[in-house]
DNA sequence: CGTTTTTGACCCGCGC
DNA sequence: GCGCGGGTCAAAAACG
């Protein structure tokens, strides 16, 4: 907000940026971008919710029908209006009828009308209550099956694995045991970028040796206190551990992998976003700062906050060659439950994790194999390990335009996945200039949650920059909500959010389901 | 006044 | 042992 300019301010003063960036001028676009980190963000994110909110209330509104004839004393022209003050963000203000308009300035009919609408809001509360239930119950039965999936994945890659194992190519080459130590590398899955191929490949080669000179260091290093930290996970919960208690009957050495906290197996996620900061869902607090070797753009670090002791972490950094990507890295589970916005990114994250602990990711045919990009008939899905990388980390490289045709053929999970994405219901967005298609790839984790945190990226990265997207969701919005539900289980319930519970700051209700609609 | 951000200092692992 | 870099801490400042 106003504090934007201090902040800019204050990081031209850093130590690390000056030392960097004296050269600049303290004029890098850069350093302003990233100075902005924390504060723009949560401006857009507020617009974007009290854009949502009103959204939602309009479209629920617009929706049960039935709900104002329950209602006798409610006017149509009150439940309309009920949409626009409630949280209006300058959508649809005309659409205030004229009735109440010609009232407006007469008090006895507004406080009636006030009385009238509050009642309607609680009801509104109440039944977004009713739907936030549902879905928070269909996310944990999506999550266990999630687990379940991945169990069946990673034994049919570990078997095919092997099979490869005779025949080196790439990182096909890595022994299954390699890959079941979270440790030994880092995994780069290019979910949609064909043109990165030749990179990742280069790096996966020069990773594929120093593997070796890893894997006995990692061995030894004990969890530490990261283990202390994932003591205190809720496995019930909706958290990014979710893939990892369904490895029950998981050899000696996978136990070992799961014992070895997601705290140090990483989930990174590329998106292209102006935003300084991708929404997933959650509550974070910025802990500290760092101008990372290599790259122009310092590196933030955050940490949850949705509830006290949540090991979670995620650093934020642009990508030094191409601004625009924002790399997000995601660490550790969080020990509480999740709103279904922050659910999704968690499902992604964690299910990606999951593979890459499991050693399917371990080459794009093991991927392929794996079902985690089965659904992505164009995805290019490769793996990578990088000898820089400390931690195993998996990228989900979200950054790549997708033909949003294909994508609404990917959006059919293959296994019947319980998140049936509808892009059709959100031409808007697919026709809009700030819609990124490239969620799109995440198609193929759909079934592993991850469409719905990407799109909850791409669709927040959208409207945070640019606010005429905010009318092309709307749009979008309207006309998903005003088409009738219960085909899609995700569809209404997440983004509907229970105006008893406001929404979290990091949780863009309306965001999300349209992400899930139409991006990943 | 409580919360969040900033930022210099500190810790730790690693390579030389 | 030293320097470097990544990551974290925590006091101070800013914010609401």
């Amino acid at each position: 907000m106003e504090n934007h300019p201090r902040r800019e301010f204050t990081f031209l003063r850093s130590r690390d940026f000056l030392g960097r960036h004296n050269n600049l001028g303290g004029t890098d676009p850069t350093a302003v971008d990233n100075s902005m980190e924390c504060s723009q963000p949560m401006i857009k994110e507020m617009d974007f919710f009290s854009g949502a909110s009103d959204i939602a209330a309009g479209t629920d509104k617009k929706h049960p029908h039935d709900d104002r004839h329950e209602n006798p004393e409610t006017k149509d022209e009150s439940s309309t209006q009920v949409s626009d003050p409630g949280v209006n963000t300058g959508l649809n203000l005309l659409t205030v009828s004229p009735g109440i308009l010609g009232s407006a300035n007469e008090e006895k009919p507004n406080i009636h009308e006030l009385i009238t609408l509050k009642g309607e809001l609680d009801r509104l509360h109440e039944e977004n209550r009713k739907l936030r239930s549902m879905l928070d119950q269909i996310t944990k039965s999506y999550s266990e099956l999630q687990g379940q999936l991945l169990m069946a994945m990673q034994k049919q890659a570990q078997e095919k694995r092997q099979e490869q194992m005779v025949e080196p190519r790439g990182m096909s080459i890595m022994s299954p045991h390699r890959f079941m130590d979270p440790r030994l590398s880092a995994a780069t899955l290019n979910v949609n970028d064909p043109s990165a191929s030749d990179d990742k490949t280069q790096e996966l080669s020069v990773s594929l040796s120093n593997n070796m000179e890893v894997i006995s260091k990692e061995l030894k290093v004990p969890t530490g206190k990261q283990t202390s930290l994932e003591d205190g996970l809720d496995q019930s919960s909706q958290s990014w551990g979710s893939p990892k208690s369904p490895k029950l009957d998981e050899t000696k050495g996978e136990e070992h992998v799961s014992e070895i906290p997601f705290r140090k197996a990483r989930v990174s996620v590329r998106a292209r976003s102006e935003a300084p900061m991708i929404s997933d869902g959650c509550q974070w607090r910025k802990y500290g700062q760092k101008m990372a070797k290599g790259n122009p753009c310092p590196r933030a670090y955050y940490r949850c906050t949705m509830a006290v002791g949540c090991p979670v972490r995620k650093q934020v950094q642009r990508n030094a060659e191409d601004k625009t990507i924002l790399i997000t890295t995601y660490e550790g589970n969080h020990n509480h439950p999740l709103p279904p916005a922050a659910t999704a990114m968690a499902n992604t994250t964690s299910a990606a994790a999951a593979m890459l602990l499991s050693g399917s990711t371990t080459s794009k045919e093991s991927l392929a194999n794996s079902g985690f990009f089965s659904s992505v008939p164009y995805a290019s899905t490769m793996a990578t390990l990088s000898a820089s990388a400390p931690f195993p980390t998996i990228t989900l490289d979200l950054t790549q335009s997708t033909n949003p045709m294909q994508f609404h053929r990917m959006i059919q999970p293959p296994s019947g996945t319980m998140f049936p994405l509808p892009l059709h219901g959100c031409p808007q967005l697919l026709g809009h200039p700030m819609y990124f298609p490239p969620k799109l790839p995440g198609a193929p984790a759909l079934q592993l949650g991850q469409r719905p945190g990407s799109m909850v990226e791409t669709v927040t990265a959208a409207i945070a920059s640019d606010p005429n997207f905010t009318a092309a969701l709307a749009a979008a919005i309207k006309t998903i909500m005003g088409a009738p539900r219960g085909s899609d289980g995700n569809n209404g319930g997440t983004p509907i959010a229970p105006t008893g519970v406001p929404a979290l700051p990091g949780s863009p209700q309306i965001p999300q389901s349209c992400t899930t609609f139409s991006t990943n």
